[in-house]
DNA sequence: CAGTAATCGAGACGGTACGTCCCGTCTTTAT
DNA sequence: ATAAAGACGGGACGTACCGTCTCGATTACTG
């Protein structure tokens, strides 16, 4: 995205792209997408908005760039399954909360529908926020509290779904309790268990 | 959103209601959202500006009395919690997928995040979608299916986030044989049953 | 413009008439011209725009009927041109200044040029105020003061016309002593008296 | 009106003024003032409504720039006041009649009375209009045919003011045997000369 | 003195223009 | 080649009025 062309003549200016993102990151904290506006951002960042353009080919991709920044949750190893689950949740929420990228991921995603190179490329940026996850899971296999064969990905959709049907569609706070109830739904299952 | 109170005086046509709204359905179907503006509805539906706008207050409330609109899911009765989940399902695919709305859903989400009096609405429009999928759990609680105490909500969240993060997050199919395990984590879990 | 149709079984309201071209003026008082719509009478009014409607044909027409029921300067008698002139112009004066209609006049013109109905009709109104102007010349001329052979609406159209000129295009105040010059230079007129 | 103060930057298109002021003018001239729509006029002009909008705050600023931009009557010199009233008058006949701006004239006063910027800058039109009068009456003084200490601007209004009704109210000709009439009067009054 | 049709208040309706906002591109001079 | 500045064409937005229309309720006249 970011990619300049061939060869040039004079580089183009790190301090100008990180003004942009900045001023892109501010605005969002202040006013929200709603408030986002290309003018805005060169006017805040003191660029012009060729020097925008020259990045990122429109307001979509400059906020994602945004996101391919935010650092992922790296899983500590812990002694379970809950208890590592707990722990990323812990830095996710934070990363999060601290961002106002957090408004920010519905409008992308809607904006992904019509729009298949964005749609790849926060892919790319979900498929990312996955691999932890993938660890957990995986690491829970091993360790015997998941069963050999678990549909992996699957149970990924479990939980970035849950939690972000709680917090997009619900608008509810996603709390440790609630984690623990979804970890033991996925580690014993609704069913009723035969004697 | 509809209907202010009235005393003797023209009413509002139903009939101009009816066809803004299947305008704007027709213009999703054939542009998307992206082709959907306020006059093209209006000339399409020959209808005035001020008659969309006295029925609602910006596009995004309309789009949304589309929704509300929407037939829901009728759960048949079935003789398994999977069984009728899957009819649940093809239910819902079948209204969704025949309908334009579906591209528009994450869109409307998105706008929710700064706009509480949208999300409020679209927060009913999800709750009546939820109203099936909490007869078919507790339907699958009183048949012994699953256990008594099941937290019938979170396993809402988990089915409507599961499929939700399928379909606008990873734009895969939902296929009848992904619900099944989907089915099946839930009933069964996926920790390690100790001897 | 008022005249009812041939023959009625329930008459137009008087009340209403009265109450809408009372309302017209508040308005065009408080907010002028620019603060003057059809929906802003008929809801000061209480009356419906059908009530307006069914009576003027449209705006101008409504604020034309003001006009029609100005009073006009009944000139008084004096002993001197220029006294009965000062005389009609105080009175001018006095109505113009109470009547928020002052302002109005000019846009009326305005319209009139796209206008012919418009135009005949003030046409007429203009014409009610260049009697008493037409009489004031002729008694100047009876009495001696003015040569036998004036034209008459000559000198009205100067009167008129640099009034109007010092009222609308100038901005200025008609001043009495103004009024003195204007009489003077056309009694004298400005020509050098040969000896 | 037209240009800010500037740096370094992509100047305003000269081009695009003159494109958008002769498609103002042509469409005044085909459907008057009534005909006259930012839309229209952008559309004519193949301009974009904001270049218009940067130049002129709204339809009445962007048609008074016509004005501001028509030719004014050059006196010519001529050998007595009448002939060079006469001349004037014929100048101004031709640039008027040719101009669609004649009849959107009266509708620019009209808007001045509650637009006092727009009444400036007319104002200063006008005043530049007055300026071969008052030439041509200084000229006449020098001249000795008219009194030395004549009320110089006072006779401006006299002659502005009656073509103004004449043209305007009365929607007559204003034809040359009427102007004569007009210098006549001004030259040696109505008044009865005594012996 | 009942019937009836014009009138009333209310405000919905189809139109149309407004002026604003933002997009993504382009043009200028300076570095 | 890049940069800052901001002009440009394009196009949607939501608002404001216009003058017409449709309601049910209300009169005065007519028969």
């Amino acid at each position: 995205m970011t990619a300049p062309p061939s060869r040039s003549q004079r580089p183009r200016s790190l301090a100008a792209e990180r003004a942009i993102l900045s001023a892109t990151l501010r605005i969002l904290a202040e006013d929200g997408y709603a408030g986002l506006t290309i003018d805005r951002v060169a006017a805040t960042a003191r660029a012009s908005k060729s020097t925008i353009y020259r990045r990122w080919k429109n307001k979509e991709h400059l906020i994602l760039a945004l996101f391919e920044r935010l650092p992922v949750a790296m899983p500590e190893a812990g002694d379970s399954f809950e208890a590592e689950l707990l722990s990323a949740f812990r830095q996710f929420a934070r990363i999060m909360d601290e961002s106002p990228l957090r408004g920010v991921l519905p409008m992308l995603v809607a904006e992904c529908v019509n729009n298949p190179a964005l749609a790849a490329a926060l892919a790319k940026v979900n498929d990312r926020r996955r691999v932890p996850l993938r660890q957990i899971i995986e690491r829970a296999v091993e360790r015997g509290e998941l069963v050999r064969g678990t549909d992996v990905e699957l149970v990924i959709d479990v939980l970035q779904g849950a939690i972000a049907i709680r917090l997009y569609f619900l608008l509810d706070q996603v709390t440790e309790d609630w984690i623990r109830s979804l970890v033991q739904l996925i580690r014993d299952g609704a069913g009723r268990r035969e004697r």
